[in-house]
DNA sequence: AATTCTAACTAACAATCATTAGTTTTGAAC
DNA sequence: GTTCAAAACTAATGATTGTTAGTTAGAATT
């Protein structure tokens, strides 16, 4: 196991930072807080990670790829666009029920992203959120959904999803069934035809 | 002109607050930072105020207020819970117009309150949202809107008026009635009977 | 048993943090 | 022109910030 990016040590932290950086913040969280969480010393910290930015852009990284690589299959998907959004939907719960810390970070945290890490993610976010603007544009164009305002409509669903992880971790004991269902009659049943 | 909470110099200090906690985060702004937006060393905003913390408990306070001075109008009036969903809609668009980075702290920079500025604040916006609920149940129950889970469909509509000042910064050009229709459409087109 | 490597440690760094005390400047009222 | 208060200043506080250097304990490998 001579993966960097997988020792377990270090998956420890960066799982530790996602829960804390969570609650507190990522200028709110203290290489401190992190260590004491660890039991260990905040200097011992620094032979599994680089900075404390390394932890924000590894993170954040990671959760982007989530979201890059679930839309790349959406995309190609042979169904219509209705269709997509629906799988969209499924795409965001499952995220956020799998890392449900991890969409906190995705919500409030990226912007204490500096420089190249920065860049980096909101080159990731863009391409997501086009893409996403393309399928809802579709659904519109082919008369799947009603015709309105594409940019309003595109914010209140996907500002909805984005912060769903607040609404599910208080409701987590109903099933992922349900939530979908839920989410779909609620996001597209004012749309659709 | 002795009201100390509508001096000029304190309101100036809590404006470029609202502005900088907003950009940075309560934790990622400095008293530095403040001062140096001002124009004045550090230690002369203490003149003004008594605490960093203060800057944001008087901040929420003003915001929270805003909200729970408005629902208490709304409940009162007698129309039934459909047009007051929609006046509820407008109140946030006003508010959202009105104060747009003070709704940044009201989505996010909450959570640094402490202490009874923290319980205050939870009193405050438990309040409005119970009042919220209220009327999105009584609409339901009245058959003016779809009968669905309430929780989901008021969080969905609730974290959209809350995000929404991240979209109006964007699209201010828009006329606020043409918003207006849009959010209703958007927010309630789905729901309605 | 000797060597290597990992991951912890201590100690220290300069920088910045929010805040206080004491002092000087400013500007308006008299 | 003097008085007086508001609001700026300087200087310093102790605490905490993220991070580096150098060292040591323990486990794994040779």
């Amino acid at each position: 196991m001579n993966n960097p990016l997988s020792t377990s040590k270090r998956a420890q932290i960066l799982l530790t930072c996602t829960r804390l950086f969570r609650k507190s913040g990522y200028a709110g969280t203290s290489m401190q807080d992190i260590a004491n969480e660890l039991g260990i010393k905040p200097a011992s910290l620094y032979n599994h990670i680089s900075s404390k930015q390394d932890i924000l852009v590894e993170l954040l990284s990671f959760g982007a790829n989530l979201f890059v690589d679930g839309m790349k299959e959406i995309k190609s998907s042979k169904v219509n666009e209705l269709q997509k959004l629906e799988r969209l939907i499924a795409l965001h719960l499952r995220i956020t029920v799998e890392h449900t810390d991890l969409m906190a970070l995705i919500a409030v945290e990226w912007r204490h992203l500096e420089g190249e890490g920065l860049r980096e993610y909101l080159k990731l976010r863009n391409s997501y959120e086009n893409d996403f603007r393309i399928i809802l544009k579709g659904a519109m164009e082919n008369g799947l959904i009603h015709t309105m305002d594409i940019e309003i409509a595109f914010f209140s669903i996907l500002t909805t999803l984005k912060w769903f992880y607040s609404w599910y971790d208080k409701h987590s004991q109903l099933s992922m069934v349900d939530i979908e269902e839920y989410l779909k009659q609620l996001l597209l049943g004012g749309l659709k035809i």
